[in-house]
Formats: C-alpha cells, structure tokens, sequence
DNA sequence: TGCCTGCTGAGACTTAGTCTCACTTGAAGA
DNA sequence: TCTTCAAGTGAGACTAAGTCTCAGCAGGCA
C-alpha cells in the first residue's frame, strides 16, 4: 500500500472541502490516504503545515534567487524574486484557490499563512539591508522597502486568488514597478540636481523621458 | 476568592518568566492565581491570549482615533494613530518587554502577535482606501502605505523593546516623517509645476523652504 | 422565603501532537 | 543463502488545550 506524502495532501484538501477544516480530523486525513496517524505527522508535522506543503522550497528558491542576482540595484533584485513566489502560486491554480478558501475561514490556518509571509518580508529585509550603508535611515528604509514588495505581491495574489484579474503577469509588473517608483532615488527624501530644459516639446513627452532614463540609470 | 482577572495574567506572566511557556500549563496558571481551569479560559479563551489582555481594547482606540481624526490627509492620520499603539507598549514598560522574550522564543506566541499587526495594517488600510478615487492605482499605493507605517512602527518598537534606543517619541516620529516623504505627491508618479527660484541662497535652504510649504499644504 | 441572574468549579470529553516500541522491507555484504 | 543494518511504518500510550454540561453559590429583589 504505498500511499505517498501526495495521496496525504490529496485527501486532506478534499476532506476540508467536503466537511470542512474543523470537522475534519487527522485520523479522518490519514484513514482516507491510507496511512498511519503516525506517518501523518512524521510526513508534516501538524495538521495546519499539510495546507502548505512545499512552502520550505518556496522560501529556498526564493533565497537562492536572491543570492545569485545580478540585477543593478537591491530593490530590483527583491522585486525580481518575489515573482517566483506569485508564479507558484498561480501555475498552482484550482489548489491555490482551495488553500485561500481555507485560509480565508479559518484562524489558525490565516495566521499560519501570515506567519510564512512574514518570512518572505524577513528574508527581503536582510538582502535590502545588506545594500545599505547601515545608517538608521537605511535601515528603516530597508524596512519599509520588504513591506512594501510583500505587499504589492499579496496584493496581486490575493485579486488573482479571488478571479478579480486575468492577467497576474501584468498586475504584479505594474505593481512592482510602481513600488519602485515609490523608493526610487529621487522620489523619497534625496534632493540633487535641478535640470532646466527648455524645449518646445510637451511637458509629457519631457517628463516620460526623464523618467525613462532614470529608470535605466538603475540605482 | 476574589481572584481578578489581573491574577491570572500576573501569574501566567511570573510562570512563563520563571518556567518557560511549553513547560507551564493552563492548570498551573489557574491554580497559582487561584481560580480554577474553567474560569481562565472563560476569561482569556486560550493560552496564548492571556499574554495579549487588552489587545481589543488598542484596537478599538485606534479606531475611534481614525473615526474622529481631523488630520489634513489620510496618511497623516493613520501615522498619528499608530503612535497610540507605540506608546501604549512603551507605557507597559517591563511587561512589553516580557512579552518580546516570549513572543521571541515561542514560534506560537510569534505567529499570534503578526497576527494581531496585521489587524492595525488591515484597517490603516481600509481607512486608506476609503480617501482614494477607487483607482487600481490608488488601492495599490493604500496597500504600501498602510504596510510602511505599521514596518515604520514595529521597527521602532522592536529597538525599543530591546533597549536600543531611549527616545521612543523622538525616533517614531523620524521614522513616521520617512515614510510620509516617501508616499509624498511628488516623490511617487506625480507630475506638476516645475518652479525655477532665481536666488542667492544656498541649495539646501531652498529646498528646506519648499518642503516645508509642501508639508503645510498637506494633501 | 422564594426566585432569578451571573459567576464559579468540577469533571467528562475530543483532538492535536509527542514519544516509544515493535515490525517490515529492502539493500548491502560476507 | 544467511546476516545485518537502516529507514520507514503502525500501534498505542500519554500530555495538554480547548469545549461543554451540570451543579452550586452569592447577591439583588419582590
């Protein structure tokens, strides 16, 4: 009878379905997988953790994204990971949408879920403060930077995750972009130079090229 | 025996303190405050709650502080209410600082208390969305401020709670006006009027003059 | 005195989670 | 072929959190 740590997911998340997570006892998850309660918590240690089965190699994958970044600035490169953890959950599909209905409706597993964002915004928070110069306002700003992406993402994740948005690639771009604009040199507290252009041109056009190059600036 | 409600969490608190929190049950807490298990958990509902009496109570503080706020803008609202919280943990004293210790070493208490932030970031945030035009763009930016704030917040508290700064009031407000520079009109995607000041005085008093009209404009 | 209300304690019960022990299986090695 | 070792599995005892029910008890009131 070899029943596999799958077959225990499976029949977790179809019994939550049909009864729902609190009528659903462990006995029950592992009668109907064919295993032992024994092997039940050897394979996921608790009742809650079979909801969100491969977050550890999530949250690796997300790490060694990170750490082999080449992009030009450490906002970009947390901006570029993040989207690793939206594209699982969305090529997760139907299951994804399972997990948000549980989560959604029941306490323990909501504050579960908080708890594994947390460790993303933890993770995002040491990378950005590895960039900095270490100063207080570095510090903070590396702070409100890893709010700031994680929120975004739960943002578009949470639309997708309800079927408000088609298009999650999209969504999370123009999100990301507009936190970076949010944190982009230049937009908080730094003052530089004063440009003067004169040119018959449009304010728009002028202004969409600026800011074009700053973009490309990176840093 | 009259055994008040501040028994229990006294007790609880001096046994956590001495024991550890796995290793004293709910029993040990009712017997050391004298009153039996029935009534400790008619009055805190679980283990981990009696280390967050009055959280309810902070929230619905906050609340009324938002409901009656007169700020000039939805931001400047939200961070003057989130102080309230602050100092509210800074006025425990030693208790908030018992509390961090636990909250620190037991994964529990961990998730229990990212839950009770998330509840502030949730209604800055629905409180946030409600001065918007309704726009994606407007939600969006809603969502970051709201988790800046409270990232502003638990940054400041943490290094309080650990003793690292001795001036709470000073360094909220600092890291407050960082949060509020950095969602100012003007440092995200907005465009207006390009002024050109021809003056003899420094740079640096220019730009200090031009902020401090902006900060005043409010909106 | 009798009645009602609210708080309390006792204790049974369910279930999550831990731990220990015994059994099987399958591969490696003499 | 027999031995042995490791890893996985199941059975079941045990602890503790949390729920629920029932019974008592004090105090206010007619």
């Amino acid at each position: 009878m070899s029943a596999g740590r799958s077959d225990i997911v499976e029949a977790a998340f179809r019994l939550f379905a049909e009864r729902g997570y609190d009528a659903t006892s462990v006995d029950d998850i592992a009668a109907a997988a064919g295993v032992s309660r024994s092997t039940f918590f050897r394979s996921y240690g608790s009742k809650e953790a079979v909801i969100f089965p491969d977050h550890d190699a999530l949250l690796q994958r997300v790490e060694d994204r990170l750490r082999s970044s080449h992009a030009d600035s450490a906002l970009a490169a947390v901006v570029d990971a993040v989207k690793i953890v939206l594209f699982h959950y969305v090529a997760e599909g139907e299951r994804a949408r399972e997990r948000y209905r549980l989560t959604s409706s029941v306490t323990a597993l909501r504050e579960r879920e908080l708890w594994g964002g947390l460790r993303y915004q933890r993770l995002f928070r040491a990378y950005l403060g590895r960039w900095g110069d270490g100063s207080e306002a570095a510090e903070l700003n590396a702070e409100l930077m890893a709010a700031s992406v994680v929120a975004a993402h739960n943002r578009v994740l949470r639309r997708w995750l309800r079927g408000e948005i088609e298009d999650p690639q999209r969504e999370i771009e123009h999100a990301l972009a507009a936190v970076q604009r949010t944190f982009a040199p230049g937009g908080a507290g730094a003052v530089g130079a004063v440009v003067v252009v004169t040119s018959s041109a449009p304010l728009a056009r002028i202004e969409a090229a600026v800011r074009q190059a700053l973009a490309e600036d990176g840093s």
